[in-house]
DNA sequence: TTCATTTCTTAATCTAGGTTAATGCATTTC
DNA sequence: GAAATGCATTAACCTAGATTAAGAAATGAA
């Protein structure tokens, strides 16, 4: 299996590649993002070590979103290939991170999501700015920071 | 396989049920549904005839949604069995719009989600009224009847 | 048909979060 | 180690969409 070093910042994969493969993160930290039509980035999902990043998408369709590395990382690259009942449930619970995760964006305040990010990826929160954390969140830096600070003074 | 006749409005599955089971409707149509703390609802999807509705949990996992018929409807139960190469490509398809899905909440004005849904889902905009097309797009009925309005005087 | 219920619209007001801009720190880079 | 770049914070102002409320239109039930 063909493993990728990347360096912090090298891009594995663009937006209109043909998105036929999928990453396992050996070492490192990646994510994905999509950038809109004013150039501004949404992360989409970070990938630290362990973990699978890839576009969401059938074979051989044109990613929508870019990859790129946020540490030095080392990644496996593997064939898309979902046969067999291993990958399905893979595949289960990520729908479900997904479901949960469109039902907060409808549902719940800037607040909330973020004190959800903080309880459901606690390390990640550490080795990211903030700023990619608001990206993440759908908001921006400033409104995350304003946040920190209503969080902090409530004790 | 067991088939069910659901009236409009019958509820078909509740929050915190065991979702192991899956539906093929195959007339009617259906909604999948979250209540939040204040007793909001959020529609996550709507299902229409050839569609499958369920929650997007491993087997056995308790239900985060309600499941509840918007016309007369008929469904197949099928039991949740999560394999083989034909199941994992809808499984990634569902990803993929869910992917999208996340992306256009992140970084779209609620008028280009409602011209969005309306181009995806042109016939379930006729099915359903519009304060539950609101609910899927994440805002108020209220904002979706101004949205229309601005619409309209546009042309 | 008539009455009741639900749905849609409009308008006034409010607020979470966006935008812009300035400042102070940390990091890279040379 | 100076300069440049990137990051976090704060503050003033702005705007999309929420809230509240009331009336009109549609739907359904008796």
């Amino acid at each position: 299996m063909k493993k990728i070093a990347l360096k912090k910042g090298q891009i594995l994969q663009r937006k209109g590649d043909l998105g036929s493969k999928i990453y396992q993160v050996e070492a490192g930290l990646l994510r994905s993002y999509s950038i809109d039509e004013k150039g501004k980035e949404h992360i989409f999902m970070f990938a630290p070590e362990g973990w699978i990043v890839a576009d969401n998408l059938p074979k051989e369709e044109p990613s929508d979103l870019f990859i790129d590395a946020l540490e030095d990382s080392v990644v496996s690259v593997i064939e898309k290939d979902f046969t067999g009942e291993f990958d399905s449930l893979k595949l289960i619970r990520r729908l479900s991170v997904l479901q949960k995760r469109v039902i907060m964006l409808m549902s719940s305040s800037s607040l909330v999501r973020y004190e959800h990010f903080l309880k459901t990826y606690p390390d990640i929160s550490q080795r990211v700015p903030q700023k990619m954390i608001a990206s993440y969140l759908g908001i921006t830096p400033e409104a995350l920071s304003k946040i920190r600070g209503e969080q902090a003074k409530r004790k």
